[in-house]
DNA sequence: ACATGTATGTTGTAGTTACAACAAAGGATG
DNA sequence: CATCCTTTGTTGTAACTACAACATACATGT
């Protein structure tokens, strides 16, 4: 109990929650963990979005199939990040993704109304619970607008020098914690068409940058 | 009172709240009611962000300024549509967006920490209140990641195409509730350019349409 | 040291888009 | 009906992007 506590914790949906609560609070949720292999589905499109999920040991892939069958990651998650949330506070039936197993993981499924619903003890924990997940998943609102208002943009220049911009906090040194890739991904640009523009914005004086180290001039 | 209640009730946030529970609920969220002439500003980027506001009548427009200061539209909003409230959900101090009346408009204004903290009554209207709250914001999440998924495409068809899919509900006929402006500014691409791709796929074929009546072929 | 794999940068090309400018078709108003 | 305004479609062009193919650098394990 105690091992899963100081894994949970540091999820928000558990903030300011302490341990002598949640032993409390733990039993109520109806907590189920299960371990996964590599590669195995934790979670299939179509099923049904009842469960809030916490990662407890290992990684998993969050995919989205296209029309046309193509996979699309949409993130990865690992130890103590949360998923399924949205689904289960939308009252969306079932699950729009698919989670699968990226390696060896323990999963922490609790189920969503009991969250949600005030136990009969009405506890103090739990309403805090409630406003947790609230929180919690309006941040991740301000996160996802964040991301429109990147991909609203038309060039990939325009794109990075906003994403330069939220993510420098006023230094002129900063650093991107993403692999070239990754950033492309998340900017929905071409790998190399960003390498390009990155190149082509230090000849032109704008930025200087080694490896992830990045200066606006 | 009633007339209040028979505006808001529309919301989501008032969702299965009947009028006798409104009655009590009511004074309960500290509500201020503002009117705003048009253009007027309802609440500026970087104001606090205390508030969830409901409108009463009229219409306002939210507004994100760009880093070069131009300014974007993001969405306009009427009668019992609802703002503020994902700012005040995350704990964000201070408000990203302006919001500005389009034209004369009244504004209810409720106080948020009133509507998330169950009052000493306990009363069970108030939880319905916090679970509409959630499921309304994790309602919007899901919007949000739809239209991400829609501007992750790279080209206008592919833009089209998918969102063509995702508004036509498996029938081949169909309606778009936009105007040609309104739609390009929602994929982020140029009105001239999606007309142009409109009138590209009707020759290969693809799609008929008349003004906003769409079919798939 | 070698082979292998991964991350990143470079280049050319074909295809796509934004933008501007204009045309055409209604709608509203006087 | 003439005028103005808004919405939508059309066309040409310059700019941009995706994509493929390749080059380079670096790390890893054998």
């Amino acid at each position: 109990m105690e091992k899963i506590f100081n894994i949970v914790k540091n999820n928000d949906l558990f903030e300011g929650v302490i341990f002598k609560d949640f032993e409390k609070l733990y039993p109520c949720l109806s907590p189920i963990r299960k371990k996964f292999k590599k590669s195995e589905i934790i979670l299939n499109a179509g099923d049904k979005a009842n469960y809030v999920y916490i990662i407890l040991s290992g990684s998993v892939k969050i995919v989205k199939s296209d029309i046309d069958g193509k996979d699309n990651v949409l993130t990865e998650l690992s130890v103590s990040d949360i998923f399924g949330e949205v689904f289960a506070c939308a009252n969306i039936l079932h699950s729009h993704v698919t989670v699968v197993s990226l390696q060896e993981s323990e999963v922490l499924f609790l189920n969503y109304k009991k969250i949600i619903t005030s136990c009969q003890s009405a506890c103090s924990y739990h309403s805090k619970l409630i406003s947790n997940m609230l929180k919690l998943v309006a941040k991740k609102n301000i996160m996802l607008h964040q991301k429109i208002e990147l991909i609203s943009k038309r060039t990939t220049r325009e794109r990075l020098l906003l994403y330069f911009d939220i993510h420098r906090r006023n230094q002129k040194k900063f650093t991107i914690p993403h692999s070239r890739e990754n950033l492309a991904a998340y900017l929905c640009v071409d790998r190399s068409a960003m390498s390009n523009e990155f190149s082509k914005m230090q000849k032109e004086g704008i930025i200087k940058y080694d490896k992830n180290q990045f200066e606006i001039l």
